[in-house]
DNA sequence: TCTGGGGTCCTAGGACCC
DNA sequence: TCTGGGGTCCTAGGACCC
């Protein structure tokens, strides 16, 4: 199907901001420029760490999820600011506002990343100069740095975008990827952690190019589908399409904390799971949700996690409700060993909007009944064949029983 | 490098249904 | 009573990313 000299080869840009919220903070306090500053946390937890932190302290040493402490004694001068999620949700907005006057096909991956699909608005010939003034324009109007790679593919594009920072443009061509992304250890590619690293090194396999060019039988025996793709991206070959609706519904709702102490106190516990409730009630309520999962987390003292979770009928965004499930859970669970943090998430999500046909009891019914008369319809056509039965003729109507 | 909190996606077994 | 196969939902855990 698709060719190496492919004309209808696809351009693809990869947006990512240079450390996000400490450039935000930047340009919302100029005093904070140029110097060497960090985003973390409650800085008087036990165990706060560094979020980001600006290129004036990474000069320094200094880098992300370094623990506060430390980053103090190495750098006494560092002004560390506390993260203030609203500030970033509206830099985000504006930037992919802004990506969106160049076309729709933008999608969002995560607060600060996105892809865009620039195939139509100029393909290769005009790459360079769109991407420059996406990068220019963020950094004028917005005061923000972000690096972007240019490649026929997302993965190739998100591989490019991390070359070069702060403020890169890099285009990776697919022709250049044994030269570029061969030589390079596998654990540098995007997807691969410390887990499948092990796997593959345990195969003999230590390079982008060693994956790229392995037996496909040998990493699916490994690492299974999961593996297969791997090999392809490590190969130069994604064809996952920029799918502006991918990011647009979330999953879940949640949040935890590590405890001021190891906690081993039931009471108190509760009021953990009270505070956290809350929490998730007030954010499922401001983004008009509810969901049908609670899942509660406990991490013990030697870091050890456990997840419970429970499905209930109707969704549910209140706070009491969440904590009733939540409490129970934990009473059920619990084994009385030392606890590092708690955590309480909804998932299953549906919008608020939809919330009130899933919540009337008629409807309910009569999904109970249709999927009962299917149910029957399947039977009754494999006894006497298909046509046996008229479809949608005693689907209409109320009392069906 | 033992340290936070927010997520997504995938896998796998068991229950249950047809 | 035994035997086959397909599918969905629930639950728990793991891996990874920012």
């Amino acid at each position: 199907m698709r060719t190496n000299h492919d004309s209808r080869a696809k351009v693809i840009l990869h947006l990512d901001m240079n450390s996000f919220f400490a450039s935000v903070e930047q340009a919302h306090d100029p005093s904070l420029k140029g110097i060497p500053m960090a985003v973390a946390g409650n800085p008087k937890h036990r165990r706060g760490i560094l979020v980001t932190c600006s290129y004036e302290a990474r000069a320094l040493g200094i880098y992300t999820t370094m623990t506060v402490g430390e980053a103090r004694r190495l750098c006494p001068d560092l002004v560390i600011v506390p993260p203030d999620f609203e500030k970033y949700r509206a830099a985000s907005t504006a930037i992919f506002d802004m990506l969106r006057t160049y076309t729709e096909l933008v999608e969002p991956v995560s607060i600060d990343e996105a892809y865009i699909d620039i195939t139509e608005i100029g393909g290769l010939t005009n790459a360079i100069g769109i991407t420059e003034e996406i990068q220019q324009r963020i950094l004028r109007e917005l005061d923000l740095p972000c690096s972007i790679g240019i490649a026929p593919n997302k993965f190739l594009a998100k591989t490019a975008s991390d070359m070069k920072k702060p403020m890169g443009i890099t285009i990776l061509r697919k022709r250049e990827i044994k030269k570029l992304l061969w030589p390079l250890p596998v654990i540098e590619m995007h997807g691969i952690g410390k887990s499948t690293e092990k796997k593959l090194n345990e195969i003999n396999i230590k390079t982008i190019g060693d994956l790229a060019q392995s037996e496909e039988l040998t990493v699916k025996l490994a690492l299974g589908k999961n593996g297969l793709r791997l090999r392809e991206r490590a190969r130069g070959n994604d064809f996952r399409p920029v799918d502006p609706e991918a990011a647009e519904e979330r999953k879940s709702v949640g949040s935890s904390t590590t405890l001021p102490i190891d906690e081993t106190d039931e009471e108190e516990c509760f009021k953990i799971f009270k505070w956290l409730a809350n929490k998730v009630a007030t954010r499922l309520k401001k983004e008009h949700l509810a969901g049908t999962v609670v899942m509660i987390q406990i991490r013990t003292a030697d870091w050890q996690n456990q997840t419970r979770s429970r499905t209930v009928l109707n969704p549910l965004y209140k706070e009491e409700e969440i904590y009733k499930v939540a409490k129970e859970l934990f009473i059920k669970h619990w084994t009385r060993e030392q606890i590092l943090l708690l955590g309480i998430t909804v998932s299953n999500i549906i919008p608020m909007s939809e919330l009130h046909e899933q919540l009337s009891i008629y409807n309910y019914e009569k999904h109970v009944s249709e999927e009962k008369i299917n149910g029957l319809v399947t039977q009754i056509e494999k006894k006497f064949g298909t046509g046996a039965i008229q479809k949608g003729s005693f689907k209409k109507g109320r009392g069906n029983e």
